[in-house]
RNA sequence: GCCGGGAUGCCCGAGCGGCCAAAGGGAGCAGACUGUAAAUCUGCCGGCAAUGCCUUCGGAGGUUCGAAUCCUUCUCCCGGCACCA
């Protein structure tokens, strides 16, 4: 068996940035049993991305790793086959088995990356879910009352707004807390909005008489708006895996207020770190406008490098200060013609939606040839060939021959 | 099962026979400004080479010169009552 750190200093390492940890001295006890804890974490193969918000926990379950513990992952194949129809129906739908499988393959191949595979465990809850029958989902529900679900805010809230809840969605968190049961979860980890259905899991895990896992949540990462938190069905966030261009354009929009959170949570930065640097902007010690380039900076060297950071910086400047084309930008051939009608261009190009769209962005001065404003809704072939055709401040395309 | 209310553009929501491609807000996009793709202000915000034409107001029929608006029916949602075997 490995040798583990002293328990002071794992939890120091542990519980840095960590919202709430329930029973408080449950990861204490835990730890001075001086083995390798089985740390949960439930993903729902739901869509294909991986946001910023979501690496948030992946980076505490990778600090367990690292101090020898297990990491368990729980890929939700089966629960986002059924559907969670929480909160707006529309938002989630139910997914096929091949939508799924292909989500789970997805978003495996980008988790691994963050973890360290000899010490996870992966497992797709369908394993255990999939075959209860009814007798066994019957016990389970009779396990939990209607007024101890109800106490979750989100169904407490609707349920007061009138508005509906469906009996599937009560199951969720049962469902999820039968996930901690099969794979005897020490601990289980989550982001703050998962606080209640953790402690089901706990509840479910006594009455089953297995050790009651602890609970430890994150605080959830807003969104490049800065309000929301962010989720891919809001279409605020970043994802680990966009380019690093990208990722720092997204990062240079968020707005001042988040900058705090987003050092801590979105870079690693310790909480002391991050508030000091807020206190220097505060004092007129430090130019916000260079702090937000620094945070964006730590953010594409994590997940690219820093060579990665300095290019995409770079870029930056030269498309918002500079006003100047990026250096690889797509590029358009365009056939021999008297005349060209742009807005059949720029739609074929995929630079607008609609060709309405197109001559609305026209007539609003945001179409521009090589810098300079094009007003027409035509152009001769002569006019583009060879130069770079720009539509508001981030579209480019370099028509060729 | 009964009674009543409802389904509107990406989201929320007004409209309740012609003046409706449909108020208002949010989101989004653009322009100005800026350290910023923030904030703020202004404009745009169904499609179409377009003083007009086409497709939208849950689905399908119908009434009418004309329907998001009226009728029939279906689907779904909400509330109340009943049922509690």
């Amino acid at each position: 068996m490995s040798e583990f750190l002293p328990v002071s200093e794992q939890l120091a390492i542990l519980t840095d940035g960590v919202d709430t940890l329930l029973p408080e001295d449950g990861l204490r006890e835990l730890l001075e049993q001086k083995r390798p804890l089985r740390v949960k974490l439930g993903v729902d193969p739901t869509a294909p991305d991986v946001t910023l918000g979501w690496a948030v926990v992946f980076r505490l379950l990778r600090r367990f790793q690292d101090l020898g513990h297990i990491a368990v992952l729980i890929v939700g194949d089966f629960t986002a086959q059924v559907g969670d129809p929480s909160g707006k129906s529309e938002t989630r739908r139910r997914l096929d088995a091949a939508e799924v499988g292909g989500y789970v393959s997805e978003t495996l191949d980008t988790i691994r990356g963050f973890l360290d595979e000899s010490r996870l465990e992966i497992r797709p809850n369908s394993e255990w879910l999939s075959t209860m029958d009814m007798t066994e989902v019957l016990a389970l529900t009779a396990k939990f009352t209607v007024a101890q679900i109800m106490d979750r805010d989100d169904f407490r809230a609707r349920w007061e707004r009138h508005e509906p809840i469906s009996l599937l969605e009560f199951m969720y968190p049962l469902l999820q807390a039968m996930d901690s049961v099969a794979v005897e979860a020490d601990i289980e980890i989550g982001g703050t909005d998962q606080l209640f259905n953790l402690l089901v899991g706990r509840s479910l895990q006594q009455q089953t008489r297995q050790p009651p896992q602890t609970v430890m949540t994150v605080p959830l990462l807003v969104g490049i708006d800065g309000v929301k938190k962010m989720s891919q069905s809001l279409g605020n966030y970043i994802s680990v895996t966009d380019p690093p261009e990208e990722m720092f354009g997204k990062t240079m929009s968020i707005p001042d207020d988040a900058m705090e959170q987003w050092f801590v949570l979105a870079a690693g930065y310790g909480q002391a770190d991050a508030a000091q640097l807020m206190a220097e902007i505060a004092t007129g010690n430090r130019h916000p406008g260079d702090t937000k380039r620094l945070l964006a900076r730590e953010i594409v060297t994590a997940y690219w490098d820093e060579a990665a950071a300095e290019k995409a910086e770079a870029q930056f400047d030269q498309v918002f200060k500079a006003k100047q084309a990026p250096d690889d930008i797509a590029t358009w051939s365009l056939e021999d013609a008297e005349e060209v009608y742009l807005p059949e261009l720029l739609e074929a190009a995929g630079m607008v939606a609609t060709r309405s769209e197109a001559r609305r962005l026209i007539k609003q001065g945001a179409v521009k040839v090589d810098g300079v404003k094009h007003g027409g809704d035509t152009a001769t072939a002569a006019e583009l060939r060879g130069r770079v055709i720009q539509v508001g401040k981030r579209r480019f395309v370099r028509v060729v021959s």
